[in-house]
RNA sequence: GCCGAUGUAGCUCAGUUGGCCAGAGCAGCUGAUUUGUAAUCAGCUGGUCGGGGGUUCGAAUCCCUCCAUCGGCUCCA
């Protein structure tokens, strides 16, 4: 006898008889839960409400909250986009459509081009499709009868996905006059779809190769109420707020110019004073790790990179070599720092107790990265990295690969990037020409990164075809505010340079041996990760970074005296403070600091300059009341003292 | 690089189907005001309408091209 179990969104828990669907029995229960039930978890698979349960099942019925739900709620958006577009631009032919994160995406190769201005006349005819509430009909078909039914529409796209299924796994869906190939699951019926909004159209390769044609992706968001799709969208407004350009351009962090080139950015003087804050906090860290700073040139000889394999990988890429007046000598931008703190660790023979060796150097580094993928300071022609070098004997690698984890997890913590993601970037595992190095080495350098990885119980997704040519690696990713993923720390092993520029150290058995290389850089470059600190704090930095920590706001012209005389005093106590001495009512220079995003604000009139003391407003809290320069100065100590506790590092090397 | 969109003053944006010397708010400058916790008032300055080419009696507006930016794709040592 199976027996089939099925928990209800209350908590409550039933049995019920083989043969029964979860629709049925949600409609059994109340008109209300068969509503609002999307779907339904058969052990630990999705599928569909309408579908019939056998066997021995646990069951869970799935509403929107369940975030399993909402990719069949978008899933199923799709087939109804599809379905509209199949009736307003007949011929139209149809590549993938699937759900992704937030929302859902069809791409297709329409007759007549589709732009943004189409896009208010798709929702319409998808609204009235979807009040029709046509129900997901799902059938099984053989590949032979799938394929002649695609060659028939004339949808090469559907055939070519066809072609690489196996016969007997194959499932069609149709909502209203619209068949697609689909694996499922989906909605019972169209109609709980009640809010959508076509977001974009952008361009979108084939198969994601960039060799194939090039098809457009209608891409749009769904809801089964009006007022969430009302609140994503302003929650995409505020979003649009914190966008690290914008807020970059009013904070006067940062900039570009056309004159200088695109990608390039330059520092202005409160993002650079931003900047150095933030790579003395990792020099002071690195210091205690036993690192030591050096420097390095921008360019270097092109055979330097040849000598690393590095040109051959990129050279076409890369910027174009630059030639000086000397026949035949070519200099190239340094794209990284490797090969120079390679040639440094060369400069001596090593002995096996100078292990291990940390070279860091806050280094700036060129790529030509493809013209569209430029994006703010987030991807730029030229930037900073934090990078270092960690020459390691091979009992050293698992204890040097942790300690950079901690130093990693430490920078993360201070500056509360609490939702961060890891991941352990290996070999793809069938292409394999494409990275360079003994398959021994590659074993070895894998098997280090996924044991130190779970020693530091640290949570990491592993992706396979994501390693750098030389080596597996580490990386620490965080959303962007529209939730766009950006990499920042990277923690990298490497079995070929040190081979490659042939380095050695002399062992206790007075015997050459080689060091293995750790490339790690925890901020990833100094750009990106202004730019998503920026977006992180939406410009309110943590007061030990931010650029200006107070301003001293006089009443009237009269205190401006005043005013710089604890401008003067503060800023001897270490305290960053500038003043505002315009012609202004002091109503108007707070709106105009409060936008600034300027922690404190020291208002200063008769009261305050009679008995020596400032009044204190605290951005987006108001007035705090009088205290002296000096308790202010002590106010802010203690402040920044909390913001940075100091790394639990137990063994210093 | 590819697909699509956009480009008007430092910033945010108006400029009808091509037609008077291209507009507003904010910012800036000058003056008045000397101010008590999120915008004081007045006047003034400021634009080769992204660059170049073309169509036209006439172009911010139409066409071509280049550049940059934005949304994606591809890429990301």
């Amino acid at each position: 006898m199976n027996k089939i179990t099925i928990s209800f969104p209350d908590g409550n828990v039933r049995e019920y008889a083989a043969g029964v669907t979860a629709m049925g029995v949600a409609e059994s229960i109340s008109p209300r839960l068969a509503s609002e039930v999307l779907a339904a978890k058969v052990n630990d698979r999705v599928q569909d409400l309408q579908m019939a349960i056998t066997g021995d099942s646990r069951v869970k019925l799935l509403k929107w909250d369940d975030d399993e739900a909402k990719q069949v709620f978008w899933h199923t958006s799709s087939h109804l986009l599809a379905e509209a577009l199949e009736s307003l631009y007949p011929g139209i032919k149809f590549g993938i459509g699937p759900s992704i994160e937030t929302g859902f995406y069809y791409d297709v190769d329409s007759p007549t081009p589709i732009t943004e201005a189409d896009l208010p006349g798709i929702e319409a005819k998808m609204a009235e499709l979807a009040r029709v509430k046509s129900s997901l009909v799902r059938h099984e078909v053989s590949k032979a009868e799938a394929l002649k039914a695609f060659t028939e529409k004339g949808d090469e796209y559907k055939t070519e996905l066809i072609g690489d299924l196996a016969d007997g796994t194959i499932t069609f869906y149709t909502n209203g006059c619209f068949t697609d190939l689909c694996r499922g699951p989906h909605l019972p019926d169209t109609s709980h779809i009640k809010a959508l909004k076509l977001t974009s159209v952008a361009g979108a390769y084939w198969r994601g190769d960039e060799k194939r044609k090039m098809l457009t992706r209608i891409y749009g968001v769904s809801f089964p109420k009006k007022s969430m799709l009302d609140e994503y969208l302003a929650m995409m407004e505020e979003a649009k707020k914190r966008d690290h350009r914008k807020l970059g351009r009013e904070l006067e962090l940062f900039a570009f110019s056309q004159r200088v080139g695109q990608g390039l950015p330059m520092w202005l003087p409160k993002g650079a004073a931003l900047r150095n804050r933030l790579e003395n906090f990792l020099r002071e860290i690195q210091k205690q790790y036993g690192y030591e700073q050096v420097i390095t040139p921008h360019i270097g000889l092109k055979e330097l990179w040849v000598t690393s394999g590095h040109y051959a990988k990129y050279g076409k890429d890369s910027f174009q070599p630059i030639s000086t007046p000397q026949e035949g000598e070519e200099f190239l931008l340094k794209p990284m720092n490797c090969p120079h703190h390679c040639e440094i660790y060369r400069l001596k023979p090593r002995s096996y107790k100078d292990l291990p060796v940390r070279f860091a150097e806050f280094g700036q580094v060129y790529r030509y990265e493809q013209s569209g993928e430029l994006h703010g300071l987030t991807r730029v022609r030229g930037f900073t990295q934090d990078d270092a070098h960690l020459f390691v004997r091979p009992d050293q690698l698992l204890d040097e690969f942790e300690k950079v984890i901690d130093i990693v997890l430490y920078i993360f913590k201070t500056l509360k990037f609490d939702n961060f993601t890891a991941q352990i970037s290996l070999r793809d595992q069938v292409n394999r020409e494409k990275y360079i190095g003994s398959d021994e080495n590659w074993e070895k350098a894998e098997n280090a990164i996924v044991t130190a990885v779970k020693n530091k119980g640290l949570q990491a997704t592993v992706e396979y075809g994501e390693a750098a040519f030389y080596g597996p690696k580490l990386d620490f990713m965080v959303k962007d505010a529209i939730g766009r993923k950006w990499q920042l720390g990277t923690i990298q092993v490497d079995y070929n340079l040190p081979e490659r520029f042939d380095l050695t150290y002399t062992g206790a058995d007075d015997k050459p041996h080689r060091p293995i290389m750790i490339h790690r850089a925890p901020f990833g470059s100094m750009e990106r990760f202004v730019a998503v600190l920026l977006e992180h704090t939406a410009g309110k930095f943590p007061l030990w970074l931010t650029p200006d920590q107070a301003v001293v706001l006089p009443i009237s012209e009269k205190f401006n005296d005043y005013a710089e005389s604890v401008s003067k005093l503060l800023n001897n106590s270490d305290i960053r403070t500038i003043t505002d001495t315009r012609n202004e009512k002091i109503g108007r220079k707070i709106r105009d600091n409060e936008l600034k995003r300027i922690p404190f604000m020291l208002v200063v009139g008769e009261k305050e300059e009679a008995e020596s003391v400032i009044s204190l407003r605290i951005q987006g809290e108001g007035d705090q009341g009088q205290m002296t320069p000096a308790e202010f100065a002590k106010f802010v100590a203690d402040r920044v003292a909390k913001e940075i506790e100091p790394i639990n590092n137990q063994t210093p090397s």
